[in-house]
DNA sequence: TTGAAAGCGCTAACAG
DNA sequence: CTGTTAGCGCTTTCAA
């Protein structure tokens, strides 16, 4: 009833030899006669010996996990991101250990001390709104120059020297304001958020450089720049009242482009209650193809940006050098997975 | 730029103590004098040392970090759970490793196993729909009985004896469809999925326990039962054309209550093209929570199954098993969250 | 008040 | 071909 533990130094002494030729012969060792090696591995396989990781990774110096700091778990982007470092992970061999940020500059910080205490041989990160915020990388820095391999994915900073994996929110705005252009949807909406939340600021550059590149002049009253941090209820309420004032002062409206679909999940909902047809009246686009894209109605043309290549790719990268031995040789990298525009009803 | 590893031995040399004299120094043990204690102790502070938990880990044959098997990692319900599971965790000092089944029971066997060595203290999972559908549970058994303790949530059964949490399914659903009577839609539409999945299964039942209570005859052409384990854009575009001839061929339907929240987009899309207003022609009540039921418009009404707390529960669990010493005395428990319904615009 | 030694489970260099 | 030893970093008993 208790824990299984059948070790090495069990097999030793019931079989009546040394632990290390129970090591080598485990191991195949042709160092070991072939009739004890074979006693050996029969007794091992019957009693479903398992190597203890813990002593390997005492032994090793590395433990063969990698560890996830990412501000939110419940976020569809972000489990996604996790889905692909998995994949990559078990076919290589890792574990991964999971832990929330949860926004917090504090939490991150902890979270990457804590797993840093020869839990995990590198971290795949991706920054709090708060660490943003403060430009607070101490921490980050900290870690990357003790020898542990840190990979940054969506949320990255310019101040931070590692590897890299993002997203070209630019093109992907871009992408998606010039889709409603080319059909004809010239008075757009951009609803985003403020400018410290880098992937809002990033998708407005987009949204103005389509405008501009269409010679379509830049109205600030069709900008709509909300509190990003806000996920409450009363904040979408609010933000839908917003847009039908928008709309009500602003007829020409016939474009909407949303910087995630949660906002623009609450601009269906304004143009419903305006009477306005979608995509007929006003077209909608958003980025972040998720759930929420997917089944409303109608369902809304998104950018996907790949969440599961973004996890494969940073755990690929990852994984490479934390097994390349001298890996502060090898440059760091960054990488840009590239957005697609999935077409629905909503355009 | 090597690692960094100030260990006591490093700090016993530096200092010309021993390493036990380090360490007893730095638990602030009274065998050790004031003054070499607090020599030890400004060195080690400025020095950042900080334990290697591996080794402690060996030495205390635990690693202080639980083990999360979950079918599916993008997934509102079970990401909620993690989230419940690493607040509890995080407080107590514990890790979480995560890892995904993907609904397949060879790689649920897999990942228990390979987790069990000595990497976590004790799981907390939820049943693929394979192993369930192969009522196959040895692995989950085998490591019950091997000492690791596992506490099984949401996705549950009878044949594993453990600690499980559990959501009343037949009551939520009996609520949901029940709410939807008291409204005056008495011909409800169900969206279920097949019997294998037991938590279909459950709330089937609980749709039919309210129709009786209510002395509402069962009309088995109201209920769709589909496949469950199919969520491919195909799946969802044929259900629409089921649900809208379902509508068509059963005119008098005024509610419908589905299984889950994807379900229930699909219906408010069938609904539309119907030209049925909702909620004054047809009210719509789901199982889940999520985020399709917040952001569709309208709004859908949902049973709340609570995951944060799900997962608190089951964590909170987890850790006293694994810290009482003879856990296998402590009786078995089953804790059932209980659902409340949010009311929203589709009812 | 301090230190030596054993042990957690494993590997690997070295000795027989 | 097999075994001894040392060591990964730490705790803890026992001896000095």
């Amino acid at each position: 009833m208790l824990r299984n533990s059948i070790t090495l130094k069990k097999i030793a002494i019931k079989l009546n030899v040394s632990i290390s030729t129970v090591s080598k012969a485990l191991k195949d060792s042709h160092e070991i006669s072939a009739d004890t090696r074979e006693k050996i591995k029969a007794y091992a396989r019957i009693n479903g010996y398992r190597p203890n990781s813990i002593a390997l990774s005492l032994k090793n110096q590395k433990t063969k996990t990698i560890g996830i700091i990412i501000p939110d778990i419940v976020n569809d982007t972000f489990s996604k991101v996790i889905e692909g470092v998995d994949q990559i992970a078990k076919k290589k061999g890792y574990n991964i250990m999971i832990s929330s940020s949860n926004e917090s500059l504090e939490k991150e910080a902890y979270n990457l001390k804590t797993l840093s205490d020869s839990q995990t041989d590198g971290f795949i990160l991706s920054l709090s709104k708060e660490t943003m915020l403060n430009k607070n990388y101490n921490h980050i820095n900290y870690t990357i120059k003790s020898g542990i391999p840190i990979v940054l994915f969506d949320r990255v900073s310019d101040d931070i020297d590692c590897d890299k994996v993002i997203v070209d929110d630019v093109k992907g705005a871009y992408d998606a304001t010039n889709l409603l252009i080319q059909k004809g949807k010239k008075n757009i909406l951009l609803i985003t958020t403020e400018d410290h939340i880098i992937v809002g600021k990033l998708r407005t550059q987009g949204y103005e450089r389509a405008l501009k590149n269409n010679d379509i002049k830049l109205d600030q009253a069709l900008i709509l720049k909300v509190d990003g941090d806000d996920r409450s209820e009363k904040f979408f309420f609010n933000l839908e009242k917003l847009i039908l004032n928008t709309f009500k002062n602003n007829s020409q409206i016939n474009g909407v482009f949303a910087v995630n679909d949660e906002y623009a999940g609450i601009v269906l909902r304004a143009l419903k209650k305006l009477n306005l047809s979608i995509p007929q009246d006003v077209s909608v686009v958003c980025f972040t193809d998720g759930v929420i894209s997917r089944f409303s109605s109608p369902s809304i043309t998104a950018v996907r940006q790949h969440g599961i290549e973004i996890g494969r790719n940073s755990a690929t990268k990852l994984i490479e050098r934390i097994e390349n031995d001298d890996n502060h040789n090898l440059p760091y990298r960054v990488d840009v997975i590239s957005t697609i525009i999935i077409e629905r009803e909503s355009t």
